[in-house]
This record gives structure tokens, C-alpha cells and sequence, in this order.
DNA sequence: ATAGCCACCGAAATCGTTTTCGAAATTACG
DNA sequence: CGTAATTTCGAAAACGATTTCGGTGGCTAT
């Protein structure tokens, strides 16, 4: 069977490609009667435009690229989740990619990417990128970006975030409003920019509330991972500090802590609260369930993408965007490991 | 400034298009020198080939679908994963769709695959899916499909499993093995077919030990939820049956189950030992740790690319292609929750 | 009859790359 | 020197859809 064409369907007819493109597409110069000979035959055919055509006509693929550093991660995967669902709304298919957080994959991906000339890119930037000329590049070619989540300042284009150090200082705000006195914090390692934020959000509540910040109380896990919290929690234990508060950086960190404090016989939360970051599906079925910062996935990726869409938009029609810097709102998730 | 095309760097070299093609393929009719001169033009201009163009002349995209039910879960994760990283080898890239488990979705998602020309598509079957006419259009229309994990056996395309009943067999007779007398099967709702395998595998393993297979072990959870694990945690409790061992279908299940049964004061493992399914991420982090099936999602990703990639070499070589299904091994992964 | 004005339609250029086929230029050889 | 065999190149035809810019032909108004 012979592909359907414009061709195809304009030499059935007896009348010319062009008329038939145009009746496709309602022009006003198309009679009646051939408009609807036109569409009816395109449709007992299954006529699909050939899109390859269509876009080297029109210099648009109607793709955009995704790349984020982790696929397997419970905020990730809601991220693109996001991208996906607000692009499919609007005529947009997405093409994901994986970073590794390394910045050598980072900038390979955005090649193919280019190469496939896709119409615009949503990144995440890995932990590994200290240097931004590969994205400063494609956006000086035009191509539209937008950053999320792992984002940099130093790059002009529009962004989602959420308020770190906000939501570190709302979360260590409820330890304190629920009796804690001495309150820990677990950070991350120095890697994810977020790190120094919810730190910062920590001190800023102790500071805010007649506290005294104290170095002693804030411990560092090596990697972002439960064997690291429990590895913590021994510290902790080990510590002698009374401590009966904890904010640590991700859910994760909070679960290994939470389980190898229970392990040592410590009350949760009765002697010890806890509080993690994220709200990631684990932090619904540890026992006690975690209280913890929810981080709206689902919402950041669906914001990246409208943006994204807007800027495109905007490029057709010739109107220059304004730069924005989204925050999205997160939320205290309470459930029972805080009091 | 310009576009970086042929035309271009044929007219600044005072060649023409067709030469300055050739010479960066490599052809054997251009001279030495010629291609020297292309190829270091197009390497100082940055010349990208216009992939709309060359797609539209060679009739192939290298992009391929991936049509899942549900982004955020770990399994799925996973498969996106291993697909999108063995196709990134192989030059191709991913357009990742998610279904919802809905049969319309996925067919309007095959559609908008379709339009964009992609080479291939990879999918896993939503529950709502029963007729498959859909699919086998396309695969009628001659674009390669590999359906992998929801699959159907009533499509003629290659595929990529896990044999759920030997799986769920193994795992029943772990339990039997380490000294459970009365085990129970939690299963899940009729939609899923692997309920079923995985119930036939907890049968024989029963029957092929010489223990009677007994109704009332076999308990149902309407939904694959933490909570529904919860609940028949409730109904076993109440059945007084000496229940000591359960092979439950899934690990959000099984943790459910754990938890209830633990909050009850039941002791895990020593007094009832539970398996799941899938190896989640959470089965780490449960206390005790989860055993389980592990269900190598980025095996199957990789093994559903290769087996599309392999097609779609065969369809440009003109070479028929046999289908074939793959069955990915799966692995007991023992921890504590069991004896 | 001529001009003016519609309503419809189509030829052709364009997007950028690939590939066939033939032509030109050069070399080899009897 | 003439002919054959190589090299080396380019014109042109795809691949399909879109859109501009003119055409027709038919009708009305003067």
C-alpha cells in the first residue's frame, strides 16, 4: 500500500497539492465543496501529515528535551511526570534524559538534543556542573531553557525553585512550636546547592526563636542515603547532647535515623522528633510515619514546562520574554514522628 | 547570523552541496583534500545536519516511543531508565508517554507517536487494555513493537517478561523451605494478569510440597496499596488460622502487612515471615528489611530497546524478523523479614 | 465592450539533505 | 597521439508540506 500523501490525495481528486494543503487547513480561498471533498477523503484515508516535512517546513518539531540527573528517584520521576502531562496538553512530546549528575553527560545530552533540534529544554542541572558555558551557548543560540530544582543564578533564563531555606526554617519552626529544645540538624554533603539553604533555614529558626546555634549540633552525612542516617544516628547517640529534635536534609537520611534510633530504644517521637525533607513515597510507611517538607514534584515540572511554552510562544511570535524565577510553594506534611 | 547549512559551507568552499555531503560521509569519489576542507569548515562553523531534513529524506527519526502505565513507580522508573540508556548507545532517543492504565490513553498516545514518525514503540500494556487492535495496526502498518512486563500473548510482536509463576513458586517455597507450616497468598485485584501467575505459583509451590492448597489462605486486596496491606493484615489477624509465612504480591503490600502485623505484636520474622514482590526501593528501609522477588526493571528496559533495535535494523536490511520473547531472570533477594 | 471585482485554484519556490547518474578532467597505456 | 580507465565533481530529483503570488473564469457595473 502506497503512503498517504498530499499528493496522493490532490491526484484522486484531480486538483493540485496546495489546494489540498490548504483546504486541510481552511483557508479562506477554498470552496466549500473542496474543503469537505478534501477532509473527507484525508479521512476515510487516515491522512497523517508527515511530520518531517512539516517541521523543516515550519523549523519546529513540537519536542522538547528533558534531561534531570536521576530517573530512579521518587522526585524526579514526579518531575517528569509533570513535563510530560502539561506538554501533552498543549501538542508537546517529550524526550527525557539521564545526566548522571555529571556535567560530561550533561553537555553530550544537550547535543542530541540540538541534533534531533528539538524546540526547547528543560534541565536539571548536575551536581558535577560547576560551569555553565553549555548552557549559556544554546541559549544564545536561541534555544529556549528553562531550569528547575538544580538551577544556577548565574544563567539567565526562567526558572523553578522552591524555597529552601524557607521550608528548612518552617520545618525546624514546627520542632521548635512542639516542645524541642535542642534541636539537631543532618546536612548533606556540599555537593547539591540546596545543602547550604536548608542549613541556613535551620539556623535562621534557631536564631529567630532565642536559640543559640550550636556547630555541635549539626552533623554531616557522607552521601544522601538510609545506611548514612543510621550511621548518623550512631553519632548522635554517641553525642551525649540530649537532643530531642531532628531536621534532616531528605526523607532518606530521616528514615535511617529514625530506624536506628528506634533500634537503640529511643522514643519516636516521645524523646526524639524527627523531621526529613521531601515528602518521597517512604515517608508514608516507616513506623512512625515521617513527618516531613513536601516538595511538589508533580507541580515543578508542570510550571518548568509552561514557562518553557510561553518563551516558545513568545519566539514565534517575535515578542522578547522576560526572564521569571517561579517558586513553588511547599508544604509541612505532619504525620507521627514529630509530636 | 546564518544558518549553518550545506548550501553554506558548498558556497563559501565554492563546491557544491552535493560534494560538500559526500565529503563529510566520506565518499569514495571525493578527493582528499576536499574532504579535508568540508570537514574542517563544518568543524569551525559548528555545522549540524538539519535532522528534519535528513529525517525526511532517509525516513527514519531515531526516536522511538515508550508508552508505561505509570512514571512514578519504581519499577517503571526503572525500565525508563535502562530503555532510555540503551538507547542512548545505539543513537536513538526516547519520547517517553504515560497511559494512566487507561486503553484510550494509549491509543490517542500511540496516535501522537505516530504523527511525530517515531521508529519503533515500546509498551507496557495498561490494565484497561483488552482488545488489542490498536496495536496490532501499527505493527500492520510496519512500525516494530515490543511490548514488555503488561504484555499480551494474542500479539504478534517480540516481548520481554518475567516468569511471575516461577517467581511467586520460588518464593512460596523459600517459605516452606525455612519452616512456615500454613502459608498465605495475599493477591491483588483481578485487572493485573500477573495476579493470576503469581497465584498459580504460590499454588503449586503448595501442591508440589506435599501441603494442601487451602481457599481460606488466599486473601484479596482490592488495591496494590500500603493501606490495603493494612487491611488484610486485620483479616488475617482475625482469622486464627496459625498463619506463619505469607507470600505477598507486591512489597507495598507486603510492607503493609509488616507493619499492621508488627503494631499487633506479631514478631517478624519469628513468628510470621513475610515475602513480596518487585523489590522496591522501600524493602530496604522497612523494619525488618523486606525479602522479595527482585523484578530487574533495568534489565527489561534495556532487553524491550535491544529487542526493538535489532527489529529495526532487520526492517532497513529488508530482513524478516522473527519474533521473539524474552524472559528476564528473576532473583530471590533475602533479608530479614523472613526466617 | 471594457473595466473591475470576486471566488477559486495551482505553479513554483522553499525547507536542507541524500543519492543517482552522467559529465568533465585527469591519468594510464598501447 | 588516441583511446580507455580513473578520479573527481555537480545537476537534479527526490523526501512532503506550506505559502506566496499570480492566474483563471465568471459576474456586475458603467
Amino acid at each position: 500500500m502506497a503512503k498517504i500523501t498530499l499528493r496522493l490525495i490532490a491526484d484522486t481528486l484531480g486538483i493540485s497539492v496546495a489546494t489540498a494543503s490548504k483546504a486541510l487547513k481552511d483557508y479562506p480561498d477554498i470552496s466549500q465543496k473542496t474543503k469537505r471533498d478534501v477532509k473527507e477523503l484525508a479521512a476515510t484515508l487516515k491522512y497523517k501529515p508527515n511530520s518531517f516535512a512539516q517541521s523543516l517546513r515550519n523549523q519546529e518539531s513540537k519536542i522538547i528535551g528533558l534531561i534531570i540527573p536521576e530517573i530512579v528517584h521518587h522526585f524526579f520521576a514526579n518531575i517528569i511526570h509533570g513535563v510530560i502531562k502539561a506538554a501533552e496538553k498543549e501538542g508537546y512530546l517529550v524526550i527525557t534524559l539521564q545526566s548522571d549528575e555529571s556535567y560530561e553527560n550533561e553537555k553530550k545530552q544537550i547535543e542530541l538534543l540540538l541534533e534531533k533540534n528539538v524546540d526547547g529544554i528543560l534541565i536539571s542541572l548536575a551536581e558535577d556542573t560547576v560551569n555553565f558555558k553549555h548552557i549559556k551557548a544554546i541559549i544564545d543560540e536561541g534555544i529556549p531553557v528553562v531550569l528547575f530544582d538544580k538551577i544556577s543564578k548565574l544563567i539567565k533564563c526562567s526558572q523553578v525553585v522552591i524555597d529552601d531555606r524557607k521550608a528548612a526554617f518552617e520545618a525546624t519552626k514546627y520542632l521548635i512550636d512542639s516542645g524541642c529544645k535542642t534541636i539537631a540538624h543532618v546536612r548533606g554533603p556540599l555537593k547539591p546547592q540546596t545543602t547550604i539553604h536548608r542549613f541556613l533555614g535551620y539556623k535562621d529558626a534557631i536564631e529567630a526563636h532565642g536559640m543559640i546555634y550550636d556547630k555541635a549540633l549539626v552533623f554531616e552525612a557522607e552521601h544522601l542515603s538510609y545506611e548514612d542516617g543510621r550511621k548518623v544516628a550512631k553519632e548522635i547517640l554517641a553525642s551525649n547532647q540530649n537532643i530531642d529534635g531532628i531536621f534532616a536534609f531528605t526523607d532518606l537520611l530521616a528514615t535511617g535515623l529514625l530506624v536506628k534510633l528506634k533500634e537503640a530504644g529511643v522514643m519516636i517521637p516521645e524523646e526524639v522528633s524527627i523531621i526529613g525533607f521531601s515528602n518521597w513515597f517512604l515517608s508514608k510507611i516507616t513506623s512512625p510515619t515521617l513527618s516531613t517538607v513536601n516538595q511538589p514534584g508533580l507541580e515543578m515540572g508542570m510550571a518548568a514546562f509552561k514557562l518553557l511554552f510561553e518563551e516558545l510562544s513568545n519566539k514565534k511570535n517575535k515578542v522578547p520574554t522576560e526572564f521569571v524565577t517561579v517558586e513553588i510553594p511547599t508544604n509541612l506534611v505532619i504525620r507521627n514522628s514529630t509530636r
